[in-house]
RNA sequence: GGAUUGGUAGCUUAAUAGGUAAAGCACUUGAUUGUCGAUCAAGUUGAUGAGAGUUCAAGUCUCUUCCAGUCCGCCA
């Protein structure tokens, strides 16, 4: 039926006879000869109808947009000065000889050349959508993405294993989905969201290295990079230390990036520790390509006569963080507003700012709502640490150290996109060094930062006991421009330190023995050491297409509510199926009419 | 759970201070032998997301609710 794709037909193709297949992506008729761009998943190609065969162009002029099409014909040079250079089948066009409508269609529910369709639209119809050129791009990209990963993986030797999808629920971490087994009454599988411990038992079985790229689940609330279900690229490996790890992991991104991007990223990648990034950017997972900084102010303002910044200045659970702009005293007061009530989003309950119009002048240059409480001798330093000049302008946040580091951490990103400071296109770098615990004020007990398996650094065993707050964990991230590709880290391979960890997070004996007994014991039959990363791959393509959320490099996502405008699911099911497996639906859900 | 933006023809948008719902594209028909977002002419298209209220009068004001987007919380 087919001996060419639309799009892949040119001049080298001259004079031959094609057989191609596709959709009409749009007609021309003028009158005496029929136009059709024919479109298939690798592009366009003008189909030119003339009368001479008055049959097949009666048919020809009955073709709709969209309809499906099958064409013989023979591929001739455009006419000079006919070429359209904007084609990759510009410089030629076939002159149908045999047609033959495989399909009509409905008008479509939008046009595909409409690049403003609203998103609920194009969810609703996405197999439609998913025809433009956009959106099919995009797939092929990931497609190869996922090519060139397995390709560099596969040659250094590790396996693809699969891994349960029905699984076992877990207490740590994010909701889990949960699956009702028919044949135990009342009891539950979970989806995974990482195969993280079976990756790990992989390691014990001695495996040694190991990948998948698979589905994981979470139950949580979406955003513009977070879906219900999305893709992690899953690596462990066995003997190998972080530093090769890590050095493997940024070699495989540095050939990702030149196969399909013929980008070079610099390396070796960047290190930083947890505590500077958070010091300096106010997150783990800094954008490096915005040259703006948060600089530490607390020494200078703990003496002052401004309770706002000298309370926080003297609590060791706050902070005062400086954010120098350049030529930020441009910035009208509705602006500073604007970013007043942005921070405000993150919990701070002020922006305090000065704008610099004479750097030269002491005080008389400095223009701002605070200059009035801060002696000289602190503006002077203050100056002098940001290195600030006439035109420029200070941001000063002063509260909770968390708060300060998100709120300033967040507007350092936004004034710096609104400001157009973004520089370089590509700046990976890793965190490293990251807390093994966070205190969680709520349940007033210890989090794990990355997970309950990370291990500790080794010069911090002891801390486990004394100081578990300060104890730092083998963890390190890998992030591309404000964007957590990849987090990993060295895994616990001593029963011993995995039951004590547990402990630390305030799950009981019994309970770790239910829900991790079987890794327990694993750690207690050889297990050797090891560890690994899990990428999100659904980001990893979003960054690498330019795309502005993993929907738009999803085949079918779901929207915000966790539901598919396609197929209607979630969806109620039968009483036989509630049934059958022992369940009843406590609430009917509202009425609708 | 919270903040915020939006929902008007198939699609994308408009509608002054509450006073006859409009345009472009799509679609239909006709014309048209070199277009490529073809062109020209004519035509079809609406319970303004749903419900209630205020009013002589509601797309516009008020309340409730549903859907979609962005963000906060949440996401080891």
């Amino acid at each position: 039926m087919r001996t060419h794709y639309c799009g892949l037909v040119n001049e080298s193709l001259t004079d031959q006879v094609v057989e191609v297949c596709g959709w009409v992506h749009r007609r021309r008729d003028h009158g005496g000869v029929i136009f059709i761009d024919l479109r298939d998943r690798e592009g366009l190609l003008q189909v030119v109808f003339n009368p001479d065969q008055a049959e097949m162009f009666a048919q020809a002029e009955r073709i709709r947009s969209e309809y499906v099409l099958a064409v013989k014909g023979k591929v001739r040079s455009r006419l000079e000065g006919k070429e359209n250079p904007d084609l990759a089948s510009g410089k030629i066009e076939v002159i149908a000889q045999e047609l033959t409508i495989l399909n009509r269609a409905e008008t479509p529910p939008f046009q595909l050349d409409d690049d403003d369709v609203s998103e609920e639209h194009r969810l609703r119809y996405r197999y439609i959508d998913l025809r433009t050129f956009g959106m099919t791009e995009r797939l092929k990209t990931r497609a190869k993405i996922s090519k060139a990963i397995r390709d560099y993986l596969d040659s250094d030797g590790y396996l693809e294993v699969e891994t349960p999808m029905l699984t076992k629920a877990t207490p740590e971490g994010a909701r889990d989905y949960l699956v009702p087994s028919r044949t135990h009454h009342g009891q539950f599988f979970a989806l995974p969201q990482s195969p993280q411990l079976f990756k790990q038992l992989l390691m014990v079985s001695g495996l040694d290295r190991y990948y998948q790229i698979v589905r994981c689940f979470r139950d949580e609330d979406l955003r513009a990079d977070r879906q219900p279900e999305f893709t992690q690229l899953d690596i462990e490996t066995s003997f190998l230390n972080e530093e090769q790890i890590m050095f493997s992991m940024e070699t495989m991104m540095r050939q990702l990036f030149k196969t399909i991007l013929d980008v070079d990223l610099a390396g070796p990648f960047p290190q930083m520790t947890y505590a500077e990034a958070m010091d300096r950017f106010g997150s783990d997972k800094p954008d490096l390509r915005i040259p703006l900084e948060l600089l530490e102010v607390s020494d200078l303002m703990e003496s002052v006569d401004f309770k706002v910044f000298s309370g926080p200045a003297k609590d060791p659970k706050c902070r005062v963080a400086a954010l120098h702009v350049p030529k930020g005293s441009a910035l009208s007061r509705k602006q500073i507003d604007a970013y007043t009530k942005f921070v405000a989003i993150y919990g701070a309950k002020g922006l305090a700012y000065i704008k610099v119009n004479d750097a030269s002048n002491g005080r008389e240059g400095l223009q701002s709502p605070i200059v009035k409480n801060l002696p000289d001798d602190v503006l002077d330093e203050l100056l002098k640490r940001t290195k600030a000049e006439s035109g420029d302008l200070i941001f000063f946040g002063a509260d909770k150290t968390k708060i300060v580091n998100e709120a300033l951490g967040a507007l350092r990103i936004k004034v710096g996109e609104d400001l157009g400071l973004i520089e370089g296109d590509w700046r990976p770098l890793w965190v490293i060094d990251f807390p093994m615990f966070e205190y969680d004020e709520k349940a007033k007990r210890l989090n794990a930062l990355h997970h309950p398996f990370t291990a500790p650094k080794d010069e911090h065993l002891d801390l486990l006991e004394s100081d578990p707050e300060k104890c730092n964990s083998r963890a390190y991230d890998m992030i591309l421009n404000g964007t957590e590709l990849g987090g990993g880290s060295i895994r616990i391979h001593k029963q011993n330190v995995q039951k004590k960890v547990l402990k630390l997070l305030g799950i009981s004996d019994e309970e770790a023995e239910d829900k991790f007994g079987f890794l327990l014991n694993a750690l207690s039959y050889g297990c050797p050491p090891h560890g690994g990363i899990a990428f999100g791959l659904d980001r990893l393509v979003m960054l690498m297409t330019g795309a502005n959320s993993i929907r738009e490099v999803m085949a079918f996502p779901k929207t915000q509510s966790a539901s598919c405008l396609l197929t209607q699911a979630p969806s109620e099911v039968s009483a036989e199926q509630l049934k059958e497996l022992n369940i009843k639906v406590r609430q009917k859900p509202k009425e609708t009419e």
